[in-house]
DNA sequence: AAAATAAATCTACCCATGGTAATTTTGTGG
DNA sequence: CCACAAAATTACCATGGGTAGATTTATTTT
């Protein structure tokens, strides 16, 4: 457990270093510079180079590259962990609901909870950088949560005796409006989050038509 | 009218060009330099240099420059042309419809051809590149739609009595929904665009709910 | 135990790209 | 005819992603 400190300036000496025998901490070196990455992205935003987060985590470019790969696979990284947490939160919130209504109250509160408190680490992963394929880069968040939506969705669905083939379609749809407002939101916080969580939720429950429409 | 084939690979000689009379053909050429980049990202995907536009348009970085403004403004500029086609093509079909409910399937309809006829330029405008504001840049398209959509919206609603606040966030839910839906068919092409859009449609016009839940 | 090999790390570099400063050529007004 | 503005290019800088090679330590083999 050498370096343990993730603020350290001046990296290690040059060569293989002392007392880390073979294979061992491997991981905990992958979480340390992931952590680093986070740090560093919550103060500066959602362009730091490799170089910073290599630094600040106490080791050199190369290193990070050998640990986590390229830029993309960082991001990569980021996404799974942000929505490892996301999904956590959301269904420990989801598990104490009411009914399905009650639950998609649930899943917009902490959906806009995350995205609040790690605005930075959301919007490095959600508007990927310059890579290649932008449409992954916008749909890396999304992915996985999709999947964990459809299965609930079609689920219901198939109980009430309707098509449940709309699953897929409706998580994403869910996934991008949440997705949408939560920037407008982030960027102009015009309203309080009660109130775009309930119009976001009377959109996405009863839709636009009026009742007596 | 000089240099007129956009693919023209030597670039013009050194100074000032013969016979051009002071400010006039100004607006020509950016749209001149605007149509080389839609091209070259049409081929070239979503990644294109500035050098790679310049050099398609005949000119140099240093005089796109002069015209455009930096990259962030180059899309900006894409990004205005893209939603004013949008529009439009939107507009006129929405036009013939004949209820709410028809409107919004032929606002999907429309949507979802425009995305698919001008995939690259669809994904560069939507998922920018390495600049800053990463909000401002995954809105970029959508701030000018939702403004068009929420008075509709509101005031259909207005109309039926209900309260017109929720025309924003609808507006941005409508459009985060649409555009995650066009990333995921763009990239699966899993079903085919018609069950795309009745799907994402009854999402939007009848929510979640079930009728007799 | 010495030599050879593997592992882990850094230093130094390459290259692409966004952006800008200096230079050159042409037109225009006194 | 000369000075100055305009329009363009060339040549450059800075940053950042990514990599090859050097260097040091550990481990294995003879």
């Amino acid at each position: 457990m050498n370096s343990s400190r993730a603020g350290a300036t001046t990296p290690r000496r040059r060569g293989r270093p002392r007392g880390r025998t073979a294979a061992d901490g491997v991981i905990a070196d992958r979480n340390q510079l992931l952590e680093a990455a986070e740090e560093l992205l919550r103060t500066d935003g959602p362009t730091v180079s490799l170089q910073a987060i290599a630094t600040r985590a106490g080791v050199t470019k190369p290193t990070l590259y050998r640990e986590l790969g390229d830029r993309d696979a960082l991001v990569n990284a980021l996404a799974e962990r942000l929505a490892e947490r996301m999904a956590a939160s959301v269904t420990s919130m989801v598990a104490t609901a009411t009914d399905p209504r009650d639950g998609l109250h649930k899943l917009v509160m902490g959906y806009l909870d995350l995205a609040e408190r790690d605005r930075n680490l959301y919007l490095f992963v959600t508007a990927g950088g310059p890579g290649d394929d932008r449409v992954q880069q916008a749909l890396r968040l999304a992915d996985g949560a999709a999947h964990q939506f459809a299965e609930p969705i079609a689920a219901f669905r198939a109980s009430q005796g309707v098509d449940p083939e709309v699953a897929t379609v409706w998580s994403y749809g869910l996934l991008g409006a949440l997705h949408f407002v939560t920037l407008w939101w982030l960027r102009d916080e015009a309203v309080s989050r009660d109130v775009v969580a309930s119009q976001i939720i009377s959109l996405l429950w009863s839709g636009m038509a009026i009742p007596g429409g």
